[in-house]
RNA sequence: GGGCGUUUAGCUCAGCUGGUUCAGAGCAUCUGCCUUACAAGCAGAGGGUCGGCGGUUCGAAUCCGUCAACGCCCACCA
């Protein structure tokens, strides 16, 4: 058959890919050998495939397969994650599209709607992953709603409950008013911005007598209205819940305000002034409005002095009742509003601009959060900061790179507790169940697996012993979603339900996890965490964090931005091999990639380069009569040799999780080595045959190549490697081993190879100098002896020479160089231009004398001589030697010039 | 405000415990080649005061100090 010029990827990746598949070569059950597992980090199940996927996943699938073909039971997991807030957002979204509104639906309706969304939309990423060449075992495939999973989750509430982990309380949360549900201290981000301060006057209360400190405070503080403080804010929308003013008892310049009361600004409350060292002396007046239901900070003054609370937002950002004023109105409409209102009233001193830091929902970016004061359930958490930390401390769990280390720590050692209900409906939702009570009295509750378990423990609590399951009002919160992300490596194996089973006791624990930094808190932690509370065991031996995939820019990859490719349409061009060989050559582990489509182009290249090897040992004819010759046994010798050094070399650099290095390795084993050197040496002459004896060793070095190669390109090195020999209907490259393959190394054999290198590659220089055609037949002298006489077959061939002559003295009418202090000449005849070549000799005098200059200062320091480890010292010398016989000979020809 | 990291060729990065890997790799660039595997290629070549300054040392890209720029994480200054 005819092999295309050039390599399409198109006609193979699909077939190999069905194959794999159908042959359930991905999948993996418990057996006697050792296991190596990775559960991927699951991605959002509505969510489609992005550059972080593409890179996060290759990483993932190079590591499996190499797994696999070191002879382990490889298994990677699939599945997706429910993504509560994020999906309910998409899903809210939809159906507001249709003109239905969230809160006219109830529950059940409502997820009706999202499982539909979800059966539509799921499933829609882990088709591209396969596209990729991802070897999960989808037979495993699991989603975190599903039941095992929910399951899970729920036991996993009641025991931490039982334990006293769990509790319900109230307390200044994140509120997302556009999501309507609170947030985790972790899933705020918080972002410079520029904003105003208002400096608002509070006057100081009728009936008060204000005794001024000093003729300056008169004028500062009194006008024709009367006595007043300034207050600077950058919310002025929230004065309506202030309920006193702060200043500190140290504020010489306050002294004046002790003890008296201000009125608010507009709203006309009078409210005491209150003194506290929490406030900066330093900042704006030195006043401080307290407004305890809106800051977590004033929430505590308020509470060490007793303050009233008057919350003024509905959930949905809106001004309540409460407020008085404003009613209905968004929060930030009345922030624009009452500025204009308080100038008019003359109780806007003045606006400056000014830089903070406002809270954003880390899911819906475009949301200020509010500190919001309400009931929520909660983790204790440091009992699992102080399981979580030793093993990552100790180096027991390995990060990569090793700086995250010190992040983990740093939140470990300030861990605050996790608010783990959140307002939302898609998601688990909380196994508490709340006991009748009556109006205004606090509900009792209990926690429990289902409806029936949980009657039963109303029915231990005095009074309630005859309730009904319909008295039961179960809690209407969901549990955010990394409350069941965090289980998943063992819920992945039904740990947690069943534990102890055999799968979670041979998978369990994980080799190694890829993931992004972004997630170290939300995710790895956690899972840290989870595992060492419920496995008493570590979930995972390594974390590898991938950097950001970023523009060329360095910009990060985002919808708005537009700047992110499309990775099926990459794919489509370029191919799966080539794409993610393009990924790979970028960065190493931690580092942030930018990525620009032209370096899949190297990928696709190479991929090519490949091909066409194939290509051109296909067109051979083998001829198992004639003998091989002494250049291609030689170059057999030499190749085995270097194929095994760079398997060595990339066991070492994945073993340091270095998979770029260990890429580039057999990148350049390949072209620079098989392609350009080995393939050249025992290439036949032009419809020539070549011997059996060397096109078996080529093909089996070849098929070694392929082996290196297919955990970073599945796809054309499961396509050559059948194309290569019949194969068995299942046999597959992927299950094929490469241990051993670094047997044999010999570092001196690469070497000396190397000399031989350089000769023909000094001869080709003159070639190109003095422009002579390959075509034209050259003599080679070397003065003395020739320092690669072994290789002296395979440098006549690849240097197209006829005879490499060892003389005594060479024909000054040749072009000369220098291997190591061996010269060689090649003799040029007429075409010998001896101005040219005196200028290039005594060009290299001069550097020589240079060196040599800066070599004989050192050696001429006492104190180097005295202090330097002998054998550097002894080095010097040699390199001075060396240099002096180097430049002797230089000086020799130029004389016979 | 704390902490971490980065700065080496045009670009992206290696360079471990100071000295033969000490100034490297890939890509890009330049020159010459359509040589019957591959122009998505072949053969060559050029290119860097290792961010600045100071110190330790016989010797510093490498260790120490300092400054600068960039990036990331954490933190309640309204």
């Amino acid at each position: 058959m005819e092999l295309a010029s050039k390599y399409n990827p198109a006609d193979v990746e699909s077939k190999w890919y069905k194959y794999w598949e159908d042959n359930k070569l991905f999948h993996s059950e418990p057996d006697g050998r050792e296991p190596y597992t990775i559960v991927i980090p699951p991605p959002n199940v509505t969510g489609v495939l992005h550059m972080g996927h593409m890179l996060n996943n290759t990483i993932q699938d190079i590591l499996v397969r190499r797994a696999r073909m070191k002879g382990k039971n490889a298994l990677w997991v699939p599945g997706t994650d429910h993504a509560s807030i994020a999906t309910e957002a998409k899903v809210v979204n939809k159906l507001a599209a249709q003109g239905i509104k969230k809160r006219d639906l109830t529950r059940e309706q409502f997820l009706k709607y999202a499982w539909e969304w979800k059966e539509e939309h799921g499933g829609i990423i882990l088709k591209q992953l396969r596209r990729l060449g991802c070897s999960c075992d989808w037979d495993r495939t699991a989603f975190t709603m599903d039941d095992l999973r929910s399951e899970s989750v729920t036991r996993v509430f009641c025991d931490l409950y039982d334990k006293g982990l769990i509790y319900r309380g109230l307390r200044m949360v994140n509120w997302d008013p556009k999501a309507q549900t609170v947030l985790s201290t972790e899933e705020v981000i918080y972002r410079e911005e520029k904003s105003k301060l208002y400096y608002l006057k509070y006057y100081v209360a009728e009936g008060e007598t204000v005794t001024p400190t000093n003729q300056e405070g008169e004028v500062l503080h009194r006008d024709a209205k009367g006595w007043y403080a300034v207050v600077a804010t950058t919310r002025p929308e929230t004065i309506m819940g202030d309920t006193a003013m702060c200043i500190n008892p140290k504020d010489a310049k306050n002294q004046w305000l002790r003890g008296h009361k201000v009125v608010v600004p507009l709203v006309n409350r009078v409210i005491p002034v209150i003194e506290d060292r929490y406030v900066d002396i330093e900042f704006g007046t030195g006043c401080l409005k307290v407004t305890p239901a809106h800051d977590a900070n004033d929430y505590a003054l308020g509470k060490t002095h007793g303050l009233e609370i008057i919350d003024i937002f509905n959930p949905d950002g809106t001004i309540s009742q409460a407020a008085g004023m404003y009613v209905g109105q968004d929060r930030f409409a009345v922030r624009k509003q009452i500025a204009i209102d308080l100038d008019a009233a003359g109780l806007l001193e003045k606006v400056e601009d000014y830089d903070n830091k406002v809270g954003y929902s880390e899911r819906n970016q475009d949301t200020a959060v509010e500190p919001r004061l309400c009931k929520q359930w909660f983790l204790s958490m440091q009992h699992f900061a102080d399981i979580a930390l030793p093993p990552v401390l100790s180096g027991e769990l390995k990060f990569y790179p090793p700086k995250y280390v010190t992040t983990y720590r740093n939140w470990l050692e300030n861990i605050q507790d996790w608010c783990i209900s959140r307002q939302l409906w898609w998601g688990h939702r909380i196994p508490a169940y709340f006991l009748p009570a009556e109006e205004g009295q606090e509900e009792q509750f209990v926690v429990a697996l289902d409806a029936e378990k949980a009657l039963e423990k109303a029915h231990k609590i005095a009074g309630f012993e005859n309730i009904g399951i319909e008295d039961l009002r179960r809690d209407e919160d969901a549990l955010d979603t990394w409350f069941s992300s965090w289980l998943w490596p063992i819920s992945l194996f039904n740990g947690i339900n069943e534990p102890g089973n055999k799968e979670i006791n041979y998978y369990y624990p994980t080799a190694d996890l890829v993931t992004g930094p972004d997630i170290i808190f939300f995710w790895v932690a956690r899972m840290i965490m989870a595992g060492c509370e419920y496995q008493k065991e570590i979930p995972f031996r390594n974390v590898y964090f991938t950097g950001i995939v970023r523009d060329k820019l360095g910009r990060k990859m985002s919808k708005s931005l537009g700047n992110s490719p499309d990775p099926i349409g990459l794919i489509e061009k370029f191919g799966a091999d080539g794409v993610r060989m393009g990924l790979m050559l970028s960065a190493p582990a931690g580092n942030d990639i930018p990525f620009d489509e032209s370096i899949c182009e190297q990928g696709r290249n190479f991929n090519n380069k490949i091909w066409n090897a194939f290509r051109l040992t296909q067109g051979w004819n083998v001829d198992n009569n004639i003998a091989q010759p002494e250049s291609s046994r030689l170059a057999v010798e030499w190749f085995g040799a270097a194929l095994a050094n760079t398997a060595a070399e990339m066991d070492d650099l994945m073993s340091k999780y270095r998979l770029n290095e260990a890429l580039m390795a057999v990148y350049k084993l390949f072209w620079d080595e098989f392609a350009s050197w080995y393939l050249e040496i025992i290439k036949p002459a032009y419809g020539q045959p070549i011997d059996g004896a060397t096109y078996a060793a080529t093909m089996q070095l070849f098929e070694k190549l392929l082996l290196l190669l297919h955990p970073f390109m599945p796809f054309i090195t499961e396509e050559l490697w059948h194309a290569m020999a019949e194969r068995g209907e299942k046999e597959s490259i992927m299950n094929q081993t490469i241990t051993g393959l670094e047997k044999g190394a010999d570092k001196s054999l690469v070497d000396n190879f190397e000399i031989c290198k350089t000769i023909v590659s000094e001869v080709r220089n003159v070639r190109n100098q003095k422009n002579i055609a390959l075509k034209e037949v050259l003599t080679l002298q070397v003065i003395g002896k020739n320092p690669a006489e072994k290789y002296k077959s395979v440098i006549l061939k690849m240097a197209n020479l006829d005879d490499i002559k060892e003389v005594e003295a060479k024909n000054p009418a040749s072009a000369q160089f220098m291997v190591g202090t061996t010269e060689f000449a090649v003799n040029l005849g007429n075409l010998i231009d001896a101005e040219a070549e005196k200028k290039r000799i005594n060009a290299e005098i001069a550097y020589l004398e240079g060196f040599l200059k800066g070599v004989m200062a050192k050696l001429g320091n006492a104190n180097f001589v005295a202090h330097a480890p002998a054998a550097v010292v002894e080095n010097e010398r040699k390199k001075q030697a060396d240099a002096e016989q180097k430049i002797a000979l230089l000086k020799e020809s130029l004389a016979a010039l």
